[in-house]
DNA sequence: CGAACCGTTGGGTTC
DNA sequence: CGAACCCAACGGTTC
């Protein structure tokens, strides 16, 4: 038998403590072993990543590959630049690989990539090893457990995990690492084709990584943010294995924080520091193990001598809704991260629905836009400036830092769907999707439908308000005046609702509040814009719209939802794309030989003209573009009209 | 089978 | 000022 030649392959678990994987990769006794991560054009080019992300994960590789090196001077993370579909069975043969080693991911695309990579290492004779390790239980076991249903309830994460047993203990991460073996790298480097380029909105530059397929110096180093061609990152928050740990130790040298920590009780409006533990994007990039989280709050929970927190508003709680979308989304695959076709998602008529490609039953990335106001709230949401200084300033803090709080996101995504624009809560998983640095698309598909009344949760009357509720906890408005400076003089009776100030009142605290966000301050007074509709009219349309469609009681996979006839059933007046003759023909899927047909049979000019609004393409960065090469729906077109 | 109760995180009024 | 209660009312689970 000869000796194990072993590829780990780094994902999401870019750590050296506790992991059950690299751990399976040493007690193989390998002669050799390749810390590798391949550079996916997946990530690269079709996941939203902003810079603040990217700046976190290239923290998390090079903090990984410094620890590797500490171990082993020979070692370090290789970071291979291509696809892993078409570089591993290359590797296998230019490094005589005998095994593959990896912790388990199961993403709707990561199950695809590695069924691929399995069958591929089968083919080449490679043994793979895989282990779960990236959450307290495996998703798939928890499935097993609730009756062979997606966990929708956090008690049902508290059964199937009773009957799946103990959370196992952290593994200590090794002391030593075997040498990897030769790195040539003797044959052609496929480069991927970089279009379409959902983040192509997040460089001022072109994008470079594939220049060479160990890197520019041919070191296989982690690449640059210069040379993804990115804005430059604006968060103080940064990744990595050695800040992960030393925040975590942190976090429980405080015993009674750690011991009684109640997440409904944290505030929102805190900053500097923030009330929560601020670890999930390290929990996501894996610089920090769950079960080394849990483990370690476990241990001073059961030596507190006052009364503990339980889950779950307990800090092992907040994990164990993580492990509870996790194993949703295990079962359903890729039609849980969006309405369409999905069987636990309520449908609900929504503004701005995603496109489908009608071939494959999934969102393209793109949406419609139905209605100009919809998309006009959209953008002022996004970019907040929507008049309302809480969620603005939220909106805010989340796109220069990458991190808001949970309540602090439950207000926002609420205010943006069931609670104010009554928006597709897909177009605001898009935007935190792109901003945030602990992104998961797991967690964050679950909570907008949570937050939007979807799924796990049915309380749609129960309504954030963004006046009453930031008062709770910050009735000064110190968080309003850190995140939207221009009101940073305005009296605590205004702060939340400054559009009440008397004018005088403004001049005098250097700020007017008038327009709608796109005027420009003049000399050294400031303009904050009106609010953008009256909130509580809005949110007694919303509970309207809500009640209406709760009633008629669709689910995303219904038969009625997939070929658009759920139309017929809501009045045209009602919220939301309703309209039979003037909405989009089936669904949310654009069928392009009918809207082909209906522009051929245009005859006033209104009808071309909302035809041609049709047209445009909105990108997630809220840009229009001009639909054509190079974009998604260039691609879906050209895979159809070849079937055809 | 129906009623009662519960669900990590609402707002507003009353006491 | 904090706790208790109502508002108008969801689905799922338990009894």
């Amino acid at each position: 038998m000869p000796k194990p030649r072993v590829i780990y392959w780094f994902r999401t678990d870019l750590r050296l403590h506790d992991s059950p994987a690299l751990k399976a990769a040493l007690d193989l006794k390998p002669e050799c072993l390749y810390p590798i991560w391949t550079w996916d054009p997946h990530y690269v080019y079709r996941a939203r990543v902003g810079p603040n992300r990217w700046q976190f994960l290239l923290d998390s590789q090079n903090d990984l590959s410094a620890s590797i090196t500490a171990l082993n001077p020979k070692s370090k993370l290789f970071l291979i630049r291509e696809a892993p579909q078409t570089l591993l069975p290359k590797l296998f043969r230019a490094w005589q690989i005998t095994h593959l080693v990896f912790e388990k991911d199961t993403d709707a695309y990561a199950r695809e990539r590695d069924d691929t990579v399995m069958a591929l290492a089968k083919k080449a004779g490679v043994e793979v090893v895989v282990r779960t390790g990236r959450t307290l239980y495996d998703p798939d076991e928890l499935i097993k457990f609730n009756k062979g249903k997606p966990t929708m309830s956090i008690s049902q994460v508290q059964a199937a995990g009773a009957k799946i047993g103990d959370i196992a203990r952290p593994i200590p991460a090794p002391k030593s690492l075997p040498d990897p073996g030769n790195t040539n790298l003797d044959f052609e480097q496929e480069v991927p084709v970089p279009t379409p380029d959902f983040n192509s909105n997040q460089r001022d530059r072109d994008e470079n990584t594939y220049s060479a397929i160990a890197g520019p110096n041919g070191d296989f180093a982690v690449p640059t943010l210069n040379e993804l061609g990115l804005r430059k990152p604006s968060s103080p928050h940064r990744g990595g294995e050695t800040l992960a740990l030393e925040a975590l130790a942190k976090i429980i040298a405080n015993k009674t924080y750690t011991a009684t920590f109640e997440k409904p009780n944290t505030a929102p409006t805190a900053f500097e520091p923030q009330s929560t533990t601020l670890l999930s994007p390290h929990l996501h990039f894996g610089s920090l193990s769950c079960r080394e989280f849990y483990w370690r709050v476990q241990d001073v929970v059961s030596t507190f001598k006052g009364k503990a927190s339980q889950p779950p508003t307990s800090l092992t709680g907040q994990l164990l809704f993580r492990d509870m979308y996790f194993g949703a989304q295990a079962d359903m695959g890729h039609s849980f991260a969006q309405t369409y076709n999905n069987s636990h998602c309520r449908f609900i008529p929504w503004h701005l629905p995603s496109e489908i490609d009608a071939e494959t039953g999934r969102a393209t990335g793109e949406y419609q836009t139905d209605d100009s106001q919809a998309q006009e709230w959209f953008t002022r949401w996004k970019y907040g400036r929507t008049g309302f200084p809480w969620i603005d300033a939220l909106m805010r803090q989340l796109r220069t830092e990458g991190w808001i709080h949970h309540l602090g996101r439950h207000a926002v995504a609420c205010f943006l769907t069931r609670g104010g624009c009554y928006i597709d809560w897909e177009r605001g998983a898009d935007v935190f999707e792109e901003w945030l640095i602990d992104h998961e698309t797991a967690c964050n598909v679950g909570n907008w439908q949570w937050l939007s009344c979807t799924a796990f949760y049915a309380q749609f009357y129960r309504c954030y308000s963004p006046i009453a509720f930031p008062k709770k906890t910050d009735p000064e408005g110190d968080f309003v005046r850190r995140y939207v400076p221009e009101l940073e003089r305005f009296d605590k009776k205004y702060i939340y609702e400054p559009w009440k100030t008397p004018i005088a009142d403004q001049k005098a605290w250097g700020c007017i509040i008038k327009g709608d966000g796109t005027e420009e301050s003049k000399g050294d007074m400031h303009v904050y814009p009106k609010p953008m509709f009256d909130f509580p009219e809005r949110r007694e349309v919303c509970i309207k719209a809500m009640k209406k469609a709760y009633s008629i009681g669709l689910y995303g996979n219904d038969p009625k939802v997939l070929d658009g006839t759920w139309r017929a059933l809501f009045d045209d007046d009602a919220e939301g794309p309703t309209e039979g003759k003037q909405g989009p023909p089936g669904a949310m899927v654009v069928d392009e030989q009918k809207e082909a047909d209906e522009e051929e049979a245009v005859q006033s000019s209104e009808q071309k003209a909302r035809t041609q609004k049709k047209k445009e393409v909105i990108t997630n960065a809220g840009q229009k573009r001009e639909a054509g090469q190079g974009t998604l729906d260039a691609m879906v077109v050209r895979k159809k009209k070849k079937k055809v």
